[in-house]
DNA sequence: AATGATACTCGGC
DNA sequence: TTACGGCCGAGTATCATT
């Protein structure tokens, strides 16, 4: 397997609203509006000029404007246009980094695996550099990449230095590297499993590292628990490779809070067919619906169900959508806040060409 | 007991 | 003083299967 980079767009969304508006350099927000009453939402991204007052993803947007009132800076608040942002998202990847890679796979809209061709890591950090300068001087955005010998250790390398950074990690480094790190930066490690590993008296990655691999699978189990070991020595097999989507989620906030639930399904159809919609463009069955709930606490609930066979139809995920709310408004006292639906399980549908055969 | 499937929650952006 | 979106993928709990 030759080198592999990751590459992670810098606060993505609001460096590509930056360029567009001629604002790079000044404290931006990026805000989603739910319409309900003037500034009711909350920050999606926002830049590293901003991040500095204060301001950070997921505060709501009246707080956010209160930490830009505090200050003496000017900040912009514009709203979230996804779809500009993929088609950005887009075009860096066709543009700049498909014709350096191997093999490319796109992780999310905003970071992406590469994999080289070459073993050589002073080669590898001239593409990363490259790569930089090329999205830099095309797109007037910046990125962060971190260069490994796999995924595990690429992604984690990408995250230590950022805006702009590019951290390299030969296969003589890895050991060093990963002993630098907390067990928390370990990806797949969350809360739980490190409270787990603190119980045995794991609590640096050397020691996950070095842990009695019986001891891991018998409390984390065969698969889980040996994996666990392998990550903490930076070891990872997984293959750069085209991922498929595996949920389309739609939710709206409702005008008003309620639990009535015939009130409450009138959004049903509209989400419905913008889920199906995504389904069509990407020619995708879904073989579970689920139900998502937030109610006047901002508490989330979900509920779901799975279907026999894969369907794309419409009226089964309105249905089935609005027997888990039934289900949810009698089993719980809440009200609700926010509504949406999401298609998961999915699966390519066979024996029909998709356009881009074609081409 | 281990594994896989499903249901639900959490965290990032 | 509080204030609160719309997505996504991954983590964790629980249950069925073997």
């Amino acid at each position: 397997m030759g080198v592999i980079l990751h590459v992670d767009m810098d606060a993505f969304y609001a460096s590509v609203e930056a360029q567009r508006r001629g604002l790079e350099g000044e404290p931006l927000v990026v805000g989603v509006y739910s319409g309900r009453t003037e500034d009711s939402g909350a920050v999606s991204t926002c830049s590293y000029e901003a991040r500095e007052i204060g301001i950070h993803a997921a505060m709501p947007i009246k707080t956010a404007k209160k930490k830009a009132d505090n200050s003496d800076k000017e900040v912009s608040f514009v709203p979230m246009d996804k779809e500009y942002y993929d088609s950005f998202s887009d075009r860096i990847q066709e543009e700049i980094l498909q014709e350096r890679a191997e093999k490319i796979e796109k992780a999310s809209i905003d970071e992406f695996y590469i994999e080289l061709k070459t073993e050589n890591y002073k080669q590898a950090e001239n593409v990363a550099k490259e790569i930089q300068a090329s999205i830099k001087e095309e797109f007037e955005v910046t990125c962060s990449i971190g260069v490994g010998p796999n995924k595990l250790v690429a992604k984690i390398a990408s995250d230590r230095d950022k805006p702009e950074g590019l951290t390299k990690v030969k296969p003589e480094e890895v050991q060093e590297f990963m002993y630098g790190l907390e067990i928390s930066d370990i990806h797949g490690i969350g809360d739980r499993t490190e409270e787990k590993l603190s119980e045995r008296g794991i609590e640096s990655v050397q020691e996950l590292a070095e842990a009695d691999p019986a001891l891991l699978v018998r409390e984390f189990g065969e698969k889980q628990g040996l994996k666990l070991r392998e990550k903490a020595r930076g070891e990872d097999d997984s293959e750069v490779e085209e991922s498929q989507q595996k949920q389309v989620t739609r939710i709206t906030t409702l005008e008003e809070n309620s639990r009535n639930s015939s009130k409450i399904k009138q959004v049903f159809p509209e989400l419905a067919s913008d889920i199906i919609e995504k389904l069509e463009e990407e020619n995708m069955d879904y073989g579970s619906v689920q139900l998502i709930v937030i109610d006047t606490e901002i508490q989330m609930h979900t509920r779901s169900t799975s279907l026999k066979t894969r369907v794309r139809n419409n009226e089964t995920l309105k249905e089935k959508g609005e027997k888990l709310l039934e289900e949810f408004l009698e089993a719980s006292n809440s009200t609700i806040r926010r509504v949406g639906l999401r298609a998961s399980d999915l699966k390519k549908r066979k024996g029909q060409k998709s356009m881009e055969q074609f081409f």
